[in-house]
DNA sequence: ATGATATAACACCTTTTGGTTTTATGTAAA
DNA sequence: TTTACATAAAACCAAAAGGTGTTATATCAT
């Protein structure tokens, strides 16, 4: 609930790589605008747009001291990332992935292991 | 190196809540791409758009078979998200967090810890 | 061969995004 | 009380994103 109140989606915030870098720079310490901005080829009032994107999404609170405006990383929206993400590493986890994700979703999956003999044509 | 080869970042092939629906789709078993449509109220078209970024962003892979193309998930791309998030993790795993990460990061901190005296101006 | 199906390739449209410059406002310091 | 500094707000712009419809091509089934 912001000045723009305007609800930014956590993956949409962090798809923009100046806006990554500046949650990188805000993981360091909190920093006023103009120290953000000078990290940045890019004009102040770009910057603060940025900043207000990534405010929208809570992953950042804005506080203003003096004439400054202080901007301070907000983390915890990030776990929103973070359990969409579990729910894929199954997949790179291991081999077996997909099959075993279709075991423990679909019970109607008529899954037949055919259990081999051991190999007797050796010794 | 698919048709496009484009090389879109995975971040933003992430970023649109239709794609990560394709990609949760994608999860459980390989799909045509009508199949795949068939799940979203948009055209044909705007679904390959879709399908072409993923690719780009090596999140999906596409064999034809016959008449089809069938699209499936290829997750590995992930991994660079998951590392992204694991710089994160330490600022909500515990409260000293912004403290811990400039003690360990920054050599040149000078970090005075200032200990009082006990107050003895009490009792 | 013919017709239905599945995808591919275009051309086009509208909204959003990421950026600019300009103008105004509040605060600190001389 | 000027002057400089830091931010805020507004108008504007080009390019990209997300969507549409049309047309063409390849394959399967009759």
């Amino acid at each position: 609930m912001s000045a723009s109140a305007e609800k930014v989606d956590v993956f949409q915030a962090i798809a923009d790589p100046t806006r990554r870098e500046v949650l990188r720079l805000l993981a360091e310490k909190e920093l006023p605008i103009s120290a953000i901005t000078s990290h940045f080829p890019i004009s102040r009032t770009a910057v603060v747009k940025h900043l207000h994107i990534l405010a929208d999404a809570d992953l950042v609170t804005g506080h203003k001291v003096g004439r400054e405006k202080i901007y301070r990383l907000h983390p915890g929206p990030l776990t929103e990332v973070k359990q969409w993400l579990s729910f894929y590493e199954q997949f790179w986890n291991n081999k077996l992935s997909m099959l075993k994700h279709l075991v423990e979703t679909d019970g109607d999956t008529a899954l037949t292991i055919v259990q081999s003999e051991p190999d007797q044509t050796r010794k």
